[in-house]
DNA sequence: TCCATTTGTGCAATCGATAGCATGAATTCC
DNA sequence: GGAATTCATGCTATCGATTGCACAAATGGA
């Protein structure tokens, strides 16, 4: 019942069609059926205009294996990614996948997750020979960074810094850590605190470092550091912790170096009975969707994951040309939203609306 | 400077060793070279050690797109995947591309999100000879089905059905979908609703279906339907609207097709200043980590995501290794988490727990 | 009318790894 | 000690697509 349905290579079933059926069937050449099917001038209209039919007609397609076998590349980019719980990577993930897709590559999903990547799985960036690898886990992957180093594959980092090797586009964390910091001061706080995500991530350090920084410029005495981990799970015993303090020494205000990690804090302090952000601001970092919307509508700084993923996939582009470039690392700007997790200097006081007025980190 | 760090094929720089550099500096044939990697059993030990010691020392990785060329299996799997901002993709993500590794599959990422799949991106499926498929995406990708069939690609998906070609895993919707409405009904609710999600996704419409059928099968009215589409905008929506009845029709208990749903539900109910569950009761189901954390400890119905995949990628093996087989559908029961979403039956109440009581579904 | 181009195709090698078959050497058996 | 194996390895074709080069036909100019 299901012949008819079925086409095959020469007739035969089971078989795929290949250049050297068609050309058999067409009644020339395999390297007639390549060229034709490339669109290569030399061959007459008439054949090619054949032979695309006879391809189309059958359902053709060509084994990019195979050609790449000869050209070289592969099509292919490895992409590393972190634990797609957390909506940034998830964001992240679902944008390289379309952008990568509009410039015809295809994604070899090497790891997504917290853990470090495996040999056997690191390997598989050479075994299929990718053209380029785009890592955007903040866990340091030196392993994939010095395979790729080692055999000439382009690296593009999204969302840290290149510790040794490869280029790199990130926001500009120092920046909207300090915008963060400008904003609790002007709005009055006086005790900070700080939430730190893994200890060898560089988004954190370079956030909260920069908010320290400022609030110290600032006059005020450094913020107290608290948690560790970028999880939620972290950020919600740090909101215990601080629900637990005295009226006295509690911070009046927290930045959290994630979005996952302020709407922790944020869920521990409301659970505890504390109002946010009447008792407590809590800022957090990065714009991802759940931290924007009910209940949370925090003040945070927003990555442009759009212009980043643009820009790593430009820097990979380039060097997959084959165009010898020294590394990069690319610096953009994020964007302050001004949610209702933190009181508000007196001078923005009207444009607390959630989602809705931003300004430039 | 980067010359010791730098080996190459033949001593040559920029190259990469294959078999045959390899046969030449051993002064074996390229035969040999293969047969001594893959531990054939007739090359000598010493030659074997030798060719081995030589491999590791330079770094030598077997070109896989070489290989799969003679041996007819690329080693890859195309995974089609909805949108990871919800945390029941993101899971699904996560676990799959764990569980690949650990069978030494690597994943083609074809597709991820709510949109459709353009053709290029389906082509790929074929241009890569992907050895199977892994579909987890709620909208029906009949392209890929069918170029799956077309082509004798074995099709697995994951929480959903399969329309027309392809085996499934799914979670008994149906099953949990009763037990919900068993544990509202038993409750003492009395005015139902459910809020589904998008009308062509099975996994909706097989929650919702059974979730009424029981509340009538019960004696009670059936449910008001509301929602339509799977997020949590569509769920705030609703909770606003079911906010907004009258004391006298507002239903005590909703059941949400999904997680997602519910969320966004409770998060509208709360924002109106209804309480949950002392006001309403909302149930969902997936038991997606977010749902069981703070500010919801949702009461829903666990998938067995790791049970499902394992499940899955056997299903695939098995028609990978070109054993012909019918398409199966397999069912698998979810769990019952009971948390503080809803108003427990007499019976029950000592096991209010969040996410700490649990019962089969 | 004959030679020099231009044009369209075919032949054969190549990419890297694998597998069937053949070959030479080492071993065993009677 | 010679023949029959066993054993280790080499030679070569193969997978599917691409590409340099050769070659034939068609066209042009003188």
């Amino acid at each position: 019942m299901e012949m008819a349905g079925r086409s095959s290579g020469d007739g035969e079933t089971g078989e795929r069609w290949t250049v050297a059926s068609l050309a058999r069937r067409a009644g020339v050449a395999a390297s007639t059926v390549s060229r034709a099917l490339r669109d290569d001038p030399r061959i007459s209209p008439e054949v090619r205009a054949r032979i695309a039919a006879l391809a189309s007609e059958v359902g053709y397609t060509p084994n990019v294996l195979a050609r790449s076998l000869v050209g070289g590349r592969s099509g292919l980019i490895g992409l590393v990614i972190g634990p797609v719980e957390n909506p940034l990577y998830a964001a992240l993930l679902q944008k390289a996948v379309s952008r990568a897709a509009l410039r015809g590559w295809r994604l070899l999903l090497v790891h997504a997750g917290a853990g470090p990547i495996e040999q056997a799985t690191a390997d598989s960036l050479l075994q299929y020979r990718v053209d380029g690898c785009l890592i955007t886990s903040a866990q340091l992957p030196s392993r994939v960074a010095t395979i790729c180093r080692a055999n000439g594959v382009p690296l593009v980092m999204v969302n840290r810094v290149a510790w040794e090797h490869g280029s790199a586009v990130s926001c500009d964390n120092r920046a909207g850590g300090a915008l963060l910091a400008d904003l609790l001061v002007r709005a009055g706080h006086r005790r900070l605190a700080v939430v730190r995500g893994g200890p060898a991530t560089s988004t954190s350090l370079e956030r909260t470092e920069a908010f320290a920084a400022h609030v110290v410029a600032a006059g005020l005495p450094a913020p107290l550091v608290l948690g560790g981990a970028n999880s939620h799970a972290m950020g919600y015993a740090t909101g215990e912790a601080v629900a637990a303090m005295g009226a006295g020494e509690r911070p009046d205000g927290v930045m959290c170096a994630s979005d996952l990690l302020a709407m922790g804090v944020v869920d521990a302090l409301r659970e505890r009975g504390l109002r946010v952000p009447d008792d407590i601001s809590v800022v957090g970092m990065d714009g991802t969707e759940p931290a924007l919307r009910a209940p949370y509508y925090l003040t945070t700084v927003a990555q442009p994951l759009d212009d980043m993923l643009e820009r790593a996939f430009d820097l990979l582009q380039d060097r997959m040309r084959g165009v010898p470039r020294a590394d990069e690392l690319v610096l953009l700007r994020g964007e302050l939203i001004l949610g209702r997790s933190a009181r508000l200097p007196a001078d923005l006081a009207g444009d607390a609306f959630p989602g809705q007025s931003r300004m430039d980190a």
